[in-house]
DNA sequence: CCCTTACAGTCAGGTTGTCGTCAGTCGACT
DNA sequence: AGTCGACTGACGACAACCTGACTGTAAGGG
């Protein structure tokens, strides 16, 4: 569910961070530059950035600084080669959120990774009236909770990820059942039904049918 | 002014941490063991803590585990003399924001330090009456205080330390069984249920279980 | 030294929630 | 009216979880 967004350089390590981030179960968007970091990272907002400090085409200071700019408040962590106490310090004047020079151990990365979205993740406390709440597994209205099954959520999830537009049906499969399980095709009825009915005595009837495409939220 | 929480038994090193916070422009409580300092944060609710891993009194990875449990929500550094990864992982799955290896420079501390407090919020609800001492092992309710295992001061230890959200599986066995010690999936549930059954005397039920998920605590 | 006690981790058996499916019905569009 | 897609309630299978008891190990006391 949260969004990593990586910009590292060196190949070799950007596949091993991609590869170590979808092991973590996390999505991620990585990039090569700062110029394709800045046009991808303002489309899809990361949770939390992952920058090399020795880029190509800038300074990954100098990009920390752009995206904050550009309103992108994700904490940041640092690599870099560079382990000198001035860099370390230019690093987190820069905005930076934590700095760790290589060589590194890539379960040093996850956890400091999880360190940062514990605080980022739990900052979301209300946005009033109806909130998916991935901390509680549960949907959230004003104050009420709705306990979902694991299934549940990941089918909510996705639909509420679009609101207002029809998302398909296979796009839901798709998303519910991940590793490409086989299910019928009725099951996703079932399972609409299910949430349905949890939001019912609330008085939500928020998801609406689009015969013969999907299903929308609103 | 941001208040400091420090719990460090070395003199020499506190009175260093004592005078940078200072020169920082900081209010700092400065405690020297696990006890005191749970007196102490409790009183004054610092805005960030120093825990030093190594206290006379107990770990400072169940000092933080307490102290969560006390409803404190304030990003933890660590100090500590030791460098192995298992540490680092350790002191990071028992909710610690940053880790810090001695010999560190106070510049270090500093910027770490203040990105810490850059994304401190308030807000902290209490959780009333039901507290984790760390210095006895055991979880305190209104004077009756119920005795706890290592291995169970952990596990609640991690439950508390997020209350309301749930926690999941894995995340649970880490905090509980450091040293990525191999456990089988059942000894989780044997843990809870001896939790549950040395609470459920005082009238608490507050685990509750989130199938395919998890436990939580509220 | 043996005995006791406490803790850790595992096991087998019972219980229950979740999953995916089915058969039948409803309702909209042709 | 007929057809097709979605709705509905119920069901069986299975995995997740609960529960009580058991074994191994280490520390402390007589």
């Amino acid at each position: 569910m949260p969004l990593i967004g990586v910009c590292e350089d060196e190949p070799a390590l950007r596949s091993v961070l991609t590869r170590a981030l979808r092991a973590m179960g996390h999505d991620s968007v990585v990039t090569a530059s700062a110029g394709e970091a800045l046009r991808a990272f303002a489309r899809r907002r990361p949770d939390v950035l992952v920058l090399d400090i020795g880029l190509p085409d800038a300074d990954g200071r100098d990009l920390c600084l752009a995206l904050r700019a550009a309103g992108l408040d994700a904490p940041v962590l640092f690599l870099t080669a560079r382990d000198g106490l001035h860099d370390k310090i230019a690093g987190f004047e820069a905005g930076g959120d934590d700095y760790l020079t290589k060589p590194f151990e890539i379960a040093e990365v996850r956890v400091r990774l999880d360190a940062l979205l514990r605080r980022t993740t739990q900052a979301t406390p209300d946005s009033g009236g109806v909130v998916l709440d991935p901390a509680r597994h549960a949907l959230v209205v004003d104050d009420i909770e709705v306990g979902l099954t694991p299934t549940e959520f990941r089918l909510l999830g996705r639909l509420m990820a679009d609101p207002a537009s029809v998302v398909r049906r296979h796009t839901l499969v798709a998303a519910a059942w991940p590793h490409g399980a086989m299910v019928s095709d009725n099951t996703l009825d079932s399972y609409v039904r299910r949430i349905r009915k949890k939001l019912e005595p609330l008085g939500l009837a928020e998801i609406s049918t689009v015969r013969g495409v999907g299903y929308r939220w609103r």
